[in-house]
RNA sequence: GGCCAGUUAGCUCAGUUGGUAGAGCAGCGGACUGAAAAUCCGCGUGUCCGUGGUUCGAUUCCGCGACUGGCCA
């Protein structure tokens, strides 16, 4: 039925004959045919991802109760350690429910990545799957999940010490001066990027200047490893996006009255941080910065939390969108579902009972 | 009670020497390859407090009223 109703992709091969004339074969031919299961069926993986405060943790928690998965963290925040009341981590009670991966694993001084988190998470999903348990992927960081669906390039890994000489000839000339740059050395790659566009043109030029290759050929030069699984993706999103703003608000002040100025107080005083690393660039942490260095009053700190928390469920909704439109296996259910836990339960149920027979 | 100032977008405000208006923030939409909770792009959403007058035409000028703030009682 789906096939027969949303023929957008395969129309547009062949326009004005597709409708009525379905070609022989491919797809009831497909059907007719009895489906020889694979000689080495990969294991499944879950993937849970939702925007902020769409009630992850306890979807997750729930299916933990129900099968024996081990959680791997699809979270940039969650990375860094002593980071736990604005990244909302898991509490120790809940943590115990299950083995949790990729938590406070770095440092707030350090920098983690997509290309890390690939591996990282790669490697995870072989060894819970050995142990004969579910790996279950639960997270927001929407790239992290694109990353490992479709692979990464075979690009090199960044590079501090040019970033310091290109951040410094930005200071001096303006990162238009750098995109036109960019132009010289590489056309193609400083046409798809806006001149202000910092933080990529800077990738760019990195990444052009470590390789001597324009930044099409290496684009193209992908990485072989191929993934160890097979993903079964549930998506939470909200019905109501005024009722995530709501729950947005009540969760940062939530934050605040447990004690986040603190903590982020605490951080400045046990590492050597700035604004600019990405751990203090964190919803939350870079308002709690300003704060603390003065900048505005809570009040404020409060508007501009909650607004900075909002406009990130805006982009994690945005990637959902693209998701729902390419991932043809991927299951949506409403987060504002009263019983979520037990709805998420059920879809989690059915996903790994349809992958293990595959009719 | 009197005097003064103000009332324009969700908020803070600018502006129109009279031709129905625009910034910042918020919001909405989009992009996204080793920083992604990042970075960037696009979009103005409006009884210009109400009412009467002057005028070809009033958000703008004048009168009255309402509300807010300040000063004086």
């Amino acid at each position: 039925m789906k096939v027969s109703t949303s023929p957008t992709h395969r129309n547009s091969d062949t326009p004005g004959k597709g409708a009525d004339n379905p070609p022989p074969g491919i797809l009831s031919g497909f059907r007719a045919l009895p489906t020889p299961s694979p000689p080495h069926p990969l294991p499944p993986a879950l993937l849970l991802l939702g925007p902020t405060a769409s009630g992850k943790t306890a979807c997750a928690l729930a299916l933990a109760a129900e099968l024996p998965v081990e959680i791997i963290s699809v979270d940039s925040a969650l990375v860094f350690r002593d980071m736990d009341i604005g990244t909302a981590k898991p509490d120790a009670a809940e943590r115990a429910a299950c083995p949790h991966h990729l938590i406070d694993i770095v440092s707030p001084e350090e920098a983690y990545s997509a290309a890390r988190f690939r591996a990282d998470a790669i490697d995870l999903i072989g060894a819970i799957t050995a142990r004969g348990r579910i790996p279950l992927l639960v997270g927001g960081t929407m790239l992290y999940f694109k990353a490992l669906r479709d692979g990464l390039s075979d690009l090199p890994q960044a590079d501090a010490a040019l970033r310091r000489a290109i951040d410094e000839d930005a200071a001096r000339h303006g990162w238009p001066a750098l995109h036109a740059e960019l132009t010289r050395l590489d056309p193609a790659a400083a046409a798809r990027l806006d001149p202000s566009d910092a933080q990529r043109i800077q990738r760019a030029l990195e990444i052009v200047r470590l390789t001597g290759r324009p930044l099409a050929e290496s684009y193209a030069r992908r990485e072989d490893n191929a993934l160890p699984c097979r993903l079964l993706p549930i998506a939470l999103a909200p019905s109501n996006r005024g009722v995530l703003h709501e729950r947005i608000a009540d969760r940062f002040d939530k934050m605040l009255n447990a004690g986040f100025i603190e903590e982020v107080r605490s951080l400045r005083n046990r590492y050597r941080l700035d604004p600019t690393m990405p751990s203090m660039r964190c919803v939350g942490y870079r308002q709690a910065w300003d704060y603390l260095d003065g900048v505005g009053d809570l009040a404020d700190l409060r508007f501009k939390g909650i607004a900075a928390t909002r406009q990130l469920a805006k982009r994690q909704l945005t990637w959902q969108r693209q998701f729902r439109e390419t991932w043809p296996e991927l299951v949506e259910i409403d987060c504002l579902d009263e019983n979520l836990a037990a709805t998420s339960r059920t879809t989690a149920l059915r996903l790994l009972e349809h992958c293990r027979s595959p009719a």
